[in-house]
DNA sequence: AGCACGCCGACT
DNA sequence: GTCGGCGTGCTC
């Protein structure tokens, strides 16, 4: 049988290349196949490529199945795959299966609703049904009208199913896609002069390839101005791809969405969907059904072939940012989407990263900026430093602190404490020897959980009991140090015995049934003080809080991480627009041991803007992103020795070809111990990107050898701008 | 990633 | 004499 063809196959394997089949006749690029690999079932989609002539033909297997329940994969996905692939270098047969929903992952044919309408035939609709038929001539009739759902049409007759079906048979109806419904669009409130104007500006650039970085702080009304983009683009037929960060997918963020579009489908894919409805979403965006598509980083994957607009909202979120195995950034996928598809792309942000600042100081973007306030108090809160030297700290909470707090109280108003550390106390420490809870897994200190009675690695779930003496030395008097959320709540509740007082962070509200609980206390005004973490400084929307109070922020002041001060800056930013939504201006007082730090004076003004000018300056001098381009290649393994040696003998091999790329290490990483892994990290730095990829390019061979002659404890991977170091 | 093949220690 | 340790190498 010399009619079959061979075929390449990529498979869910970290192995760069395609694998060659034997199909029973041509199929397309993006057909999903079932394999025999290595003796077992494996699920592999088809590329465009040649067999490799020197592979034994007597080794092609023929395709053990083809799905065809869906239509082959679109060319503009497998586009972005090879994009992904060559620029995270990372296999692409990886990199596909990490896009494609969990049910397309497996080898099995996906089970769909079946959301196609019917349709008379030509021949149905010239047999009209004798009227002694009353069910088959309603039915006849209301198909009259166009292709009906098999739900419209069970109110017509309950025996629609079973008469749709024998017409199907006869040839008398067939199978349509349903009727998309007219765009329905429920008013909003008025926009401002600033929002028409990024409206107009925006609106203007439909159809073709153009970011926007749309800056403003909370409250200003960014997602007012999303919506009404939507609604241009649903108008013109096209589909609309929103992007948002994990913590504010939330039920009130899509009824929003739901409310002003009350009949557009709208696929909302996050992380608690089963694998048959993400699947569902995924397909209903892909066949065009669902007009708007709104999730988090894995939704940059979706494809949406009328594609008319990306909103990618707080763009500067790190949730954006996958941090194991395809290290992609969801933001930076979707402008080269955007591209791709010839659309603009939307930026949302109060506090913008500094490379997409870097971009619109370099004219790639364009800036829109919303300035004030787009409801109720038309001023942003006050901010205030209180500097910590000079006073006397009661239970770590400072004088003014404390009047402000009993002011709010007396006059019935919620306040928000803000400590970005959550557990009792951050770590236990012998006074006497200077032992301290250190976790035996990682680098880090045990957080003392008083409530739990336990000692917590936050970073790798390691739980053990109190000490009741120093394990080193039997002192009896050790001690908690520095102040966690559960610590402040009980301060606080000492200091203030008549507060209503809620803690809200990852351990109080584990659950949906716990959150709900908060939710609802807090918008019934059962609650005085606030504490948590930045679990409320973000997406969450409180009410009105007339005053927040800071503490322990000046941690992001002098980190190692050259990022922190950002992170701090775009954190401090959104609690501090947690107040004064209402009808008050709000009030934000900041704790701090440097109250002249030039972060907090921009944060005092408000001003992301000179904060950024600053920052980024800093960063050009000092030769880091965005002035230049990173990746970062970690390798952990039992020992330190190990990845030290895998990652000295790829930097020996590899200095005579690197040319302007400058490695740095290999060097500890910042955790250096993480769930008892050794880690490691070599820093590849270049001023120009395309030398640094043409670098990483000769790099990955290498490292796969080195990789396999290391022991097999050794793990490596490449990070290609790396966000977190 | 899996999984088999392959060559050296303590056990029925 | 075998069960099994994980080093090495391949997967169409």
């Amino acid at each position: 049988m010399d009619t079959f063809e061979t075929v390449e196959v990529l498979l869910d394997v970290p192995l760069h290349g395609t694998f060659t089949y034997l199909a029973p006749h041509a199929l397309p690029a993006g057909t999903r196949v079932q394999v025999d690999f290595r003796g077992r079932k494996q699920c592999g989609v088809l590329v465009d490529g040649v067999a490799n002539p020197a592979l034994d033909p007597a080794k092609i297997k023929p395709l053990a199945a083809i799905f065809d329940e869906l239509p082959p994969l679109p060319a503009a996905l497998l586009r972005l795959i090879d994009f992904v692939s060559a620029y995270y270098h990372y296999p692409k047969g990886a990199a596909l299966f990490t896009a494609l929903p969990t049910a397309l992952r497996v080898a099995q044919a996906a089970r769909l609703a079946d959301r196609r309408a019917w349709a008379l035939s030509a021949a149905g609709l010239a047999d009209q049904p004798p009227a002694r038929q009353r069910a088959r001539l309603a039915l006849w009739q209301a198909l009259q009208d166009g292709p009906q759902t098999i739900h419209d049409l069970r109110a017509v007759s309950a025996q629609a199913p079973k008469v749709l079906g024998q017409w199907l048979e006869e040839g008398k109806a067939e199978r349509a896609e349903p009727p998309s419904p007219e765009l329905e669009v429920a008013d909003g409130p008025p926009l401002n002069a600033e929002q028409q104007a990024a409206l107009a500006a925006i609106s203007d650039s439909f159809g073709r390839f153009q970011p926007w970085l749309l800056q403003g702080v909370t409250g200003s009304g960014k997602t007012e101005v999303y919506l009404h983009l939507i609604a241009c683009a649903l108008a013109a037929g096209r589909q609309v791809l929103v992007l948002v960060p994990e913590i504010s997918l939330t039920p009130q963020l899509l009824q929003r969405f739901a409310d002003r579009f009350p009949v557009t489908p709208i696929a909302a894919l996050h992380s608690s969907l089963a694998d048959g409805e993400r699947l569902q979403g995924w397909v209903d965006a892909w066949q065009g059904r669902a007009g708007i598509v709104i999730g988090t980083r894995l939704s940059v994957f979706v494809p949406l072939p009328r594609l008319g607009l990306i909103v990618v909202d707080e763009e500067h979120d790190g949730s954006l940012k996958q941090q194991d195995g395809l290290r992609y950034h969801a933001r930076d996928l979707a402008v080269w989407r955007a591209h791709d598809a010839a659309v603009p792309i939307v930026l949302g942000s109060a506090t913008p990263s500094l490379e997409t600042v870097a971009n619109v100081e370099a004219g790639r973007y364009r800036r829109l900026l919303l300035t004030t306030r787009a409801h109720a108090a038309a001023s942003l809160p006050q901010v205030r430093l209180v500097d910590t030297r000079l006073l006397r700290l009661n239970e770590g909470l400072s004088e003014p602190v404390l009047a402000a707090l009993a002011k709010r109280l007396q006059k019935r108003e919620m306040s928000l404490v803000f400590i970005n550390r959550r557990g009792y106390s951050p770590v236990i420490a012998c006074p006497q020897c200077g032992w301290t809870s250190g976790c035996k897994r990682c680098s880090s200190k045990l957080v003392l959980h008083l409530l739990q009675r336990v000692l917590r690695c936050h970073h790798c779930g390691w739980e053990e009991g109190v000490p009741r003496v120093c394990p080193d030395c039997g002192n009896v008097d050790i001690q908690p140090l520095g102040e966690g959320t559960q610590r402040l709540e009980s301060a606080i509740q000492r200091l203030f015995p008549e507060a209503r007082v809620l803690r809200i962070d990852r351990d109080s509200t584990r659950n949906k049934d716990a959150w709900d609980e908060v939710y609802r206390k807090v918008h019934a005004g059962e609650v005085d003080i606030l504490i948590g973490t930045q679990m409320l400084a973000k997406g969450h929307d409180f009410g009105a809080l007339s005053l927040v109070v800071v503490l322990g922020a000046d941690g992001g002041l002098y980190s190692a991480d050259f990022r922190a001060g950002e992170r701090l800056f775009s954190l401090l930013m959104q609690v501090a627009g947690r107040a004064g939504r209402a009808e008050h201006r709000g009030e934000v007082l900041v704790q701090t041991q440097w109250p002249e730090h030039p972060l907090y004076l921009s944060l005092v003004a408000q001003d992301f803007d000179g904060f950024a000018t600053r920052e980024l300056a800093a960063r050009r001098e000092a030769h880091f992103p965005p002035a230049i381009f990173q990746a970062l290649l970690r390798a952990d393994a039992h020992e330190a020795h190990e990845a030290e040696a895998f990652l000295g003998q790829f930097k020996a091999e590899a200095a005579p070809w690197l040319g302007e790329v400058a490695l740095f290490g290999p060097a500890p990483a910042t955790m250096a111990r993480l769930a008892g892994r050794e880690r490691m990290q070599l820093v590849f730095e270049c001023a120009d990107r395309r030398a640094l990829h043409r670098c990483l390019n000769q790099a990955l061979p290498l490292l796969e050898r080195l990789g396999r002659k290391a022991g097999r404890s050794l793990r490596w991977s490449l990070d290609v701008d790396p966000t977190e170091m």
